[in-house]
DNA sequence: TAACAAAAATAGGCGAGGCTAACAATGTCC
DNA sequence: GGACATTGTTAGCCTCGCCTATTTTTGTTA
């Protein structure tokens, strides 16, 4: 995707992220968000530096170079779609939704991520960001009771109609 | 998870797959299927035969310990959730589902997982695998004209009623 | 401005997971 | 049973991402 590793996209992200929040980023600053010790982020930094994604001047702040921006926001974009997803469609709280997308951002194909989208461009089209079969879905997961749809699709019309009010 | 590295869990899945298509396995098998060279699984294996994960008699075959074998079940058990979802829901093709899968496996949380299982579940439940906004997704990826439920849930009940049958 | 605190960089080490080249064991076939 | 091909192992090296200890630079403050 990115020919970066799994880390250095991590790093990249990072910076984008304080910079958005903190104005200016320092290598302590990249060290605490990632809990790791200064001299690996200086070691990482280094070789984004070489890759042109990253500048800094000795002893100065970290900047993403426009190309490292560009790649930042884009991996930080997808991370947010895996978010998006994790916490609409499978109900998981904020937390726990980033901690899978920021892990597996790395490594969903440009189709998957595609379809990530598309899916989440459907619930909104399809019930303003909810549609029904979705409340069915949490229903379901919460309590493990089957889904009114069930009903519907081996029934009557009238069913039918009763579901979709549901 | 485990406590293993993704890169472990790799070749523990490729034990397990191996061992049901071939019987036995062999370090050239491997280094095959994970596309590595020779030592480098020898190196690997040595690791999992310390952890008590793998057997192996010198320039003997590899085989998965009791503790190895219900290890790496659950984790290609995971990875065939992911396929499923990939495919069934996303409609990615095989290889690319398998691929996501793969390398997705590794990172979701067991919430995740749950949450995984259970849409699958889900879908099975209502619409016996393939519910019917399940079909207008599919159309929508494939042609980006959207749902047909659109229509519906902005309209009259008769309208409704018709997208049910759609 | 000199002294001290804070932050960054360097030096040097470690383990994981790759590699090649060389060597050892095993299996096969005349 | 000896020769040779196949396969597994060892040795030794590399890169990445992590660490601690130490040094250098920068910033602050008396």
């Amino acid at each position: 995707m990115s020919n970066l590793s799994a880390r250095s996209e991590d790093y990249l992200k990072a910076i984008f992220k304080l910079q958005e929040e903190k104005k200016v980023v320092r290598v302590k600053d990249l060290a605490q968000c990632l809990d790791v010790r200064s001299p690996t982020v200086v070691g990482v930094i280094s070789g984004l530096k070489e890759s042109g994604l990253v500048d800094q001047e000795h002893y100065g702040y970290i900047s993403l170079t426009s190309e490292g921006d560009a790649l930042a926001r884009s991996l930080v974009q997808n991370e947010d779609i895996l978010r998006s997803f994790f916490e609409e469609v499978f109900s998981l709280d904020s937390e726990e939704a980033g901690l899978n997308a920021c892990n597996i951002e790395h490594y969903i194909t440009p189709t998957c991520r595609e379809r990530l989208v598309s899916f989440i461009k459907f619930l909104e089209i399809c019930g303003r960001g909810s549609p029904k079969w979705l409340g069915h879905f949490r229903h379901f997961v919460l309590t493990g009771e089957p889904p009114p749809c069930d009903r519907c699709s081996e029934i009557l019309p009238v069913d039918e109609k009763a579901c979709e009010k549901d």
